[in-house]
RNA sequence: GGGAGCUUAGCUCAGCUGGUUUAGAGCAUCUGCCUUACAAGCAGAGGGUCGGGGGUUCGAACCCCUCAGCUCCCACCA
């Protein structure tokens, strides 16, 4: 008798695996003649903390992984960090503040030394999480994207694409966050709506007399004044311009005139384009070309001047003239009663439109005309397009593939430049006469100086570098190059080391659809650019992890539980099943920790089993029963059958529908079937054969859930038989799929529906398990039936015959096979007349139905052979039960 | 404004080329059981006019049209 407790309890054992597979260095992989298989994993921010999207992507990614190794590859899970400039500065500036200092107030040296203080500190938290999770990556390669070696693969990638002239620096429009005091990419700028307000400003016309205050507010359609709508007030104090459509009949008589812009007088001219829509608002649009995206480009056609009114920390600059040094939003309210006093306010809607805010800060963007540096885009994104249009590489689901050509298809210039001190700086350097040098090293930039400006003399002190980062992105672009060979990204002349000719496409990416842009793509193309080909095959898009009220869960919303306080109150295993039980690819994640109870009691079910088995010995001198040796044979068969559905599974990369089938052959077939069949009466053991088959079963079965539960799996495996130092089962091999005989499992099938057709009479009846029955059956049963109804129906006889004659019998078809256990008094005949009755009605029905089809003559002459063949087949089945139904009924009512 | 997708049992979803589907699964629910591996369990049961309407077809959950609702992505309407 087994002394294990009855439930499992996972902590002790789950660090005792982990140190185990570390200690023999079962997560390495080093090239050799094996097929490969990488996966490299997107590179959490280096000072961040596991959170519910990490667990369902890295559980997916272990899984994937776990299983391309016991499929005999060479699997490689690269882990690693990402320095995350903006996120990590934003966290290191929140922590500065709080001890009172300023960013500003330190040299960049300082603030970097804090950076790193904090990244020391804080950085690989999230590395420690994973292995409570059970992620089998090879640490040894854990890559950092401000590594020494990755730091001069970004530089060197930076100066060869400016050299191929595909990075230039120019004064453009960018999305200006006044918190983080940085430009961001139109990827990092986040739209919502916003209850916000339309104010309706009066602009007078040149000439005309002004207003003498609120009092004196002319009517709205005076001719000294035109009415502009605008959501942001505060920026007229940078408008060049009104605009009008030219077919707008209202304000030709403006043509060649100029108007005042309230408050500050300037005076603009009336300038015409077709972008204006009549329509909206007034019709009349005011110009400002240094703070909106349009109005930057009809600044650009009417040659308007740019005046720029903001500060970089959103407060209102000299250029303003008025609220100087004032908030963009303070100076909004304020002036919604200045004009109004000045009579210049004709009327305010509540009005919802769209803003932009960074991701980052949750800052509102202001659009602003920067110099910044950009990459060309056109040219790099050609061959990431072909490679998903010509399905080179796979999106699942493939929804996406649509999602990222449109994208492609209509790129724009990447801003990579931020007004950031954490991250690759830039590595160009001005010259003290002007212009620029790119060079990978200050003594190449120095040297490339010299030859520029022909001046022998200069020195590295004459050089400015320029103060700026790059953008996170173009850094992590290089992710699938760098962590196998740093060499490579931005060097043609580079040879390939064996680690990237090798692991080289890596086989899945797994990650979330909203970094498709952001990561994906430019992985792709930067594989195209620098590494001869695409990154990896396949992308696996993971859903969002939402709550039960179907929120995204968030740190802001407090509703994400702490992943490792899941671990610890359910165990890993339970909670990578809990993140798998319901999130086919692309799919949102509805999360409930009722799932990680699933997955627990899923866990408790298999140690149970593990209980069971590891109590028996095998008795020798016992023959192996038939019941056991068909209840192998059949096992037997639906392994195979599964073992070739999981793989048809993974290969669509269905992970949830491959485990629910796993968890259907372990709890129901296995336990509830094959258990039950052969478990031995109490206090014997099993004998030899069919114990040795049962332990290979029950090995099969934890290779094949080793991969989705890697501990309690590598824990009854290790317990199971004796095993070497170092032997594991996640360095074990998968059951292979075979040949097995279908026959087999539809006997079985039928037997299983003998035994459940008598459990539910027990139940009807109330007849308790204990009390032993008989069967008789007219027509044919599989052996299967015969043999196991004994030992899991309690039924004492079985006989064939060829009427029945016994007089109170309840009864039930399996097929056509007409079931009888006699009951006695225990039957009610009306009630059993009644069963039948509707069973007959039904059938007939159908009969029916399927009658109707077959004398249809367009459908035998149309339809092919086969699904003629199957209604025929149909007709005959249902004419047989009915004719046993109608037999069952006259027995009935004979006795 | 453009595009993509979704709507099947109380919940989450399968249903792949229209016919072996007489619509399935897991969870939840209900009923009966502390049966000697497991009550985190066992046995049994109920539950759906496949979002509405129309069409194509011998045949529709599946194809087409239309209406309604939901979600996501992209976009410069002040």
């Amino acid at each position: 008798m087994s002394t294990l407790a009855p439930v499992y309890s996972p902590v002790a054992i789950e660090e005792k695996w982990y140190a185990y597979w570390m200690k023999h260095g079962l997560f390495r992989s080093k090239p050799d003649d094996r097929e490969p298989y990488a996966i490299v994993i997107p590179p959490p921010n280096v000072t961040g903390v596991l959170h519910m999207g990490h667990m369902l992507n890295n559980t997916i990614q272990d899984v994937l992984v776990r299983r391309a190794r016991m499929l005999g590859k060479n699997a490689c899970w690269v882990p690693g960090t990402d320095h995350a400039s903006i996120a990590t500065e934003a966290k290191v500036v929140e922590k500065l503040a709080a001890e009172g200092v300023k960013k500003t107030d330190l040299t960049r040296e300082a603030f970097l030394e804090h950076a790193w203080e904090w990244t020391r500190r804080h950085g690989g938290i999230i590395l420690e999480q994973l292995k409570r999770l059970g992620a089998s990556c090879d640490w040894e390669r854990t890559g950092f994207t401000m590594s020494p070696d990755y730091s001069r693969s970004v530089i060197r990638a930076f100066v060869d694409l400016y050299r191929q002239g595909k990075i230039y620096r120019g004064v453009r429009m960018v999305n200006w966050d006044p918190q983080a005091q940085t430009a961001l990419s139109d990827e990092e700028v986040v739209y919502r709506e916003q209850q916000g307000k339309l104010y309706y400003l009066r602009y007078r016309v040149s000439g005309a007399p002004a207003a003498e205050g609120a009092g004196a507010a002319p009517p709205a359609s005076h001719p000294d004044y035109i009415v502009v709508a605008t959501t942001r007030p505060e920026t007229i104090f940078g408008d060049t311009a009104v605009c009008v459509n030219p077919r707008d009949e209202r304000y030709r008589r403006l043509k060649g005139k100029t108007l005042i812009v309230p408050l500050i007088n300037r005076e603009v001219p009336v300038v015409e384009d077709e972008y204006v829509d009549p329509e909206f608002g007034t019709g009349c649009l005011k110009v400002t070309p240094a703070h909106d995206v349009n109005d930057y480009r009809l600044g650009e056609k009417f040659g308007l001047e740019a005046v720029d009114i903001f500060n970089d920390d959103g407060t209102l600059s000299e250029k303003a003239q008025l609220y100087v040094g004032q908030d963009r939003f303070e100076v909004r309210r304020q002036l919604e009663h200045d004009l109004a006093a000045a009579g210049l306010l004709e009327k305010v809607e509540d009005y919802v439109n769209k803003v932009g805010f960074s991701e980052r800060t949750n800052a509102a963007i202001e659009p602003k005309l920067s110099l910044q540096w950009f990459v060309r885009m056109a040219e790099l994104a050609e061959p990431a397009l072909a490679a998903v249009v010509d399905d080179d590489v796979l999106i699942f689901p493939p929804k996406f593939k649509n999602t990222y050509r449109h994208w492609m298809e209509n790129i724009k210039d990447w801003c990579i430049s931020r007004q950031l001190w954490w991250g690759h700086r830039i590595p160009a350097w001005y010259l003290p006469q002007g212009g620029v040098v790119v060079a990978e090293t200050p003594e190449e930039a120095l040297a490339a100086a010299k030859e520029k400006t022909k001046n022998p003399n200069l020195s590295l002190a004459d050089l400015r570098q320029d103060e700026d980062c790059l953008d996170t992105w173009f850094s992590s672009w290089l992710w699938p190059i760098a962590v196998f060979d740093p060499n490579v990204a931005g060097n043609p002349e580079a040879d390939p080391n064996k680690d990237l000719q090798y692991y080289y496409p890596t086989a899945d990416l797994v990650t979330a659809p909203e970094i498709l842009f952001f990561w994906v793509a430019r992985m792709i193309m930067a594989g195209y650019e620098w590494a001869g080909g695409y990154p990896f095959r396949n992308v696996y898009l993971t859903g969002i992890v939402r709550d039960r009220m179907g929120r995204k869960m968030s740190k802001s919303l407090g509703n994400s539980p702490d992943p490792i306080a899941l671990i610890e109150k359910y165990g890993a295993d339970s909670v990578r099943l809990g993140m798998l039980l319901t999130s086919p690819a692309g799919n949102d994640l509805p999360f409930n920790e009722t799932l990680c109870e699933q997955g627990r009691n899923f866990c408790n079910k298999i140690w149970n089993v593990f209980r069971l088995i590891k109590g028996w010995e095998p008795s020798n001198s016992e023959p192996q029963p038939e019941h056991a040796r068909i209840a192998v044979e059949w096992f037997a068969a639906l392994l195979c059958k599964t073992v070739q559905s999981v793989a048809d599974d993974f290969d669509k990369y269905r992970l949830s529908e491959a485990l629910m089938e796993l968890y259907k052959l372990y709890w129901d077939e296995f336990s509830g079937w094959y258990l039950e069949i052969i478990k031995p009466q109490q206090g014997r053991h099993p004998d030899k054969k069919t114990y040795a088959a049962t332990l290979s079963i029950f090995d099969a079965m934890l290779r094949l859930l080793h991969p989705f539960m890697p501990f309690i799996t590598e824990e009854l495996w290790q317990n199971l038989a004796e095993r070497r130092e170092g032997e594991s089962l996640m360095a074990a091999l998968q059951p292979f799929a075979q040949e097995f005989d279908r026959d087999v499992l539809t006997s079985f099938e039928r037997a299983k529906q003998v035994v459940s057709g008598i459990r539910s009479i027990r139940k009807e009846k109330g007849i308790p398990g204990r009390e032993p029955l008989t069967l008789l059956f007219r027509g044919s049963l599989p052996p299967a039936a015969v043999a196991i109804v004994g030992k899991l129906a309690n039924v004492e006889q079985v006989t064939g015959v060829a009427e029945n004659t016994e007089p109170l019998c309840a009864s039930f078809l399996v097929d056509t096979t007409e079931l009888y256990v006699p009951l006695g008094s225990l039957v009610n005949v009306e009630e059993e007349r009644q069963k039948l009755e509707a069973e007959l009605a039904h059938f007939r029905k159908f009969l029916r139905s399927v009658q109707a089809k077959l004398s249809n003559e367009k459908f035998v002459s149309s339809a092919p052979e086969s699904i003629v063949a199957i209604e025929r087949k149909k007709q005959r089945d249902a004419e047989a039960k009915i004719a046993s139904l109608e037999e069952l009924m006259n027995k009935l009512k004979t006795n």
